[in-house]
DNA sequence: AGCACA
């Protein structure tokens, strides 16, 4: 049972003396004999701010970083989630999704480990004592997609009553100096409140700083999100790769953007036919095209619309005539 | 599912 005794246990801080009560409707604040910190995360092979590109793999029960959060009253907010959700250790994004009239929540988490006693935290949390909403909580069944601030989720392709919630999270870990010379505080609860973007979780890197304005170190053009694609009859690996499923609307340009960044890039050659616009891309060796083809499967970029490009490798290696020579 | 360039 949630009650007072299950509130996250970074709750020395809570709430932040200096700030207004939250918003959310919170539960009781923390009995003294709160239950003993998390042990930290064991190494993980989840890149903190990467999330996954879904077709890399399956992803097996205990990858299962992500939590849906059922019993949320009608009007709840995005916003309030996240405000409540942001002070768990670990969190990275959430997202509200209004079907019919009860809206799911999901968080993920930076590892499974965090998403778990997120989970436990939550479950039979008291969210609205007026509308008498009592939050229900499972695993969820697949990972929320979080890449730079845009949260997707991969089995949908109808964007149109998601809300979204991420901050303008860059991908790079960062450490900065501390501007303090006293001992850092916690990670979590001492620094700034209410109107500052979550910051992501990273165990190793110190504490984040107060949000400011940071350029993104490498801009590099990334998908807005990537889509399921089934990509049955692939060819043998090589080091060219055969781009489909490019909407008719693509812009060559962008294309570029993409794949000129990646490793191992040499060329490009779009093919305009008449039904399809397809694409080849030649890399330095098979290893730098086989990289690109599992990490952007399925991609989406703004102009190719919803669906996400099917990579394959391709029959013929550039420069190489199908019959022979 | 649509595979060119030489």
């Amino acid at each position: 049972m949630a009650g007072a005794g299950t509130y996250p246990y970074h709750h020395q801080q809570w709430p932040p003396s200096t700030a207004p009560q939250p918003p959310v409707h919170s539960p009781a604040p923390p009995a003294p004999g709160a239950p003993p910190p998390a042990p930290p995360p064991s190494l993980s092979h989840h890149p903190p701010f990467l999330a996954d590109n879904p077709n890399n793999r399956q992803l097996s029960n205990d990858e299962i970083r992500t939590i849906f959060i059922a019993g949320l009253p009608e009007d709840v907010k995005e916003r309030e989630l996240q405000n409540l959700l942001r002070w768990f250790p670990g969190y990275e994004a959430s997202q509200v999704t209004v079907k019919g009239e009860h809206p799911m929540g999901f968080a993920l988490f930076s590892t499974p480990h965090y998403a778990v006693s997120a989970r436990d935290t939550l479950q039979d949390l008291v969210f609205d004592v007026d509308a008498k909403s009592v939050l229900h909580t499972e695993m969820a069944k697949k990972n929320l997609f979080f890449k730079r601030g845009i949260v997707a989720d991969t089995n949908s392709y109808d964007q149109s009553k998601r809300l979204r919630t991420g901050g303008d999270y860059t991908n790079s870990g960062y450490s900065s100096p501390s501007p303090f010379h006293a001992p850092p505080p916690p990670v979590w609860g001492s620094h700034g409140y209410m109107n500052q973007a979550p910051q992501p979780y990273d165990p190793y890197s110190g504490y984040p700083m107060a949000a400011v304005p940071m350029p993104a170190p490498t801009p590099i053009p990334a998908p807005s999100s990537y889509v399921p694609v089934q990509n049955t009859k692939d060819n043998p690996p090589c080091n060219t790769l055969f781009i489909g499923n490019l909407g008719e609307n693509i812009n060559e340009e962008e294309l570029r953007g993409l794949f000129s960044a990646q490793p191992g890039f040499k060329q490009m050659k779009v093919l305009r036919q008449e039904r399809h616009t397809v694409c080849f891309i030649e890399f330095e060796d098979v290893n730098s095209a086989t990289n690109v083809h599992r990490n952007l499967q399925g991609a989406v970029i703004p102009s190719s619309g919803p669906v996400g490009m099917r990579i394959q490798y391709s029959k013929n290696p550039f420069g190489r005539r199908k019959d022979g020579s």
